[in-house]
DNA sequence: CCATTAACTGACT
DNA sequence: AGTCAGTTAATGG
């Protein structure tokens, strides 16, 4: 069996749909190794959709300063390219490790969706989902706090990264100050600041790539 | 006052 | 050699 068609059938997305179906869409993919720091696509790479099998990319776009502003730390199993109809969303997907991607045209894509109303069904969820976290994100950059706008990046990173329970978050993976930073659109040298003063009050603890944040403790501070 | 940039530093890989 | 985090000094809104 070929690693195309393995690695669909471990996608949430394609989870349950007939081998044989998958096996098309297998064949029609193309694939890449992209090594790290290498670019995945840019802004005019209008005409792909991509897969992540393996490894972690970034999805960025620049502000009117030149500045990077991090949309998105993507894990395996994402789908990301620019899928607007027309214009360019001008974002940068960057590989943070080495990374390996499956490759279908936006119409291969929107043919094989459209054919699946199972397939069509998860599609529209998974990107309505996607515009749900989206609009809480933009409201929170727009209208927070530093401490707040940390705390809901937190519970987003958690929820596609690590886990959330009643009490606490759990981050697993390895986001340097800097990335944080980035994605909050502060400088290094803030993000250092907050994650400590956060650590003393205990409300972050950390263990290797593990960030832990206490929720009770959180809302004890910082609400009313 | 608060956050930013720039620069330097030590720890780590 | 390169990355990361902690610190300080100067600057600006």
């Amino acid at each position: 069996m070929n690693t195309k068609l393995w690695y669909l059938k471990h996608l949430d997305i394609f989870s349950g749909i007939p081998e044989k179906k998958l096996a098309v869409i297998s064949s029609l993919m193309g694939s890449r190794n992209v090594g790290k720091r290498e670019l995945v696509f840019q802004p005019e790479d209008l005409n792909k959709v991509y897969l992540l099998k393996s490894g972690s990319v970034e999805l960025y776009h620049l502000n009117s300063e030149g500045k990077k502003v991090i949309l998105d730390q993507l894990e395996p199993g994402s789908i990301f390219g620019d899928l607007a109809i027309s214009e360019s969303t001008e974002n940068f997907a960057e590989a943070t490790s080495d990374a390996f991607v499956c490759i279908l045209t936006k119409d291969q894509f929107f043919e094989i969706v459209s054919k699946d109303p199972e397939l069509s069904t998860r599609v529209m969820k998974f990107f309505l989902n996607k515009l749900s976290e989206t609009e809480r994100t933009i409201s929170s950059l727009a209208t927070d706090n530093l401490v707040f706008k940390f705390s809901s990046l937190l519970h987003r990173l958690a929820k596609n990264h690590g886990e959330e329970n009643e009490i606490k978050i759990e981050i697993k993976e390895k986001f340097t100050h800097e990335t944080l930073a980035a994605m909050l659109g502060v400088s290094r040298q803030t993000m250092t600041k907050l994650i400590n003063a956060l650590e003393k009050q205990k409300i972050i603890t950390r263990s290797g790539k593990i960030i832990s944040f206490d929720k009770v403790k959180f809302d004890d501070h910082y609400l009313s």
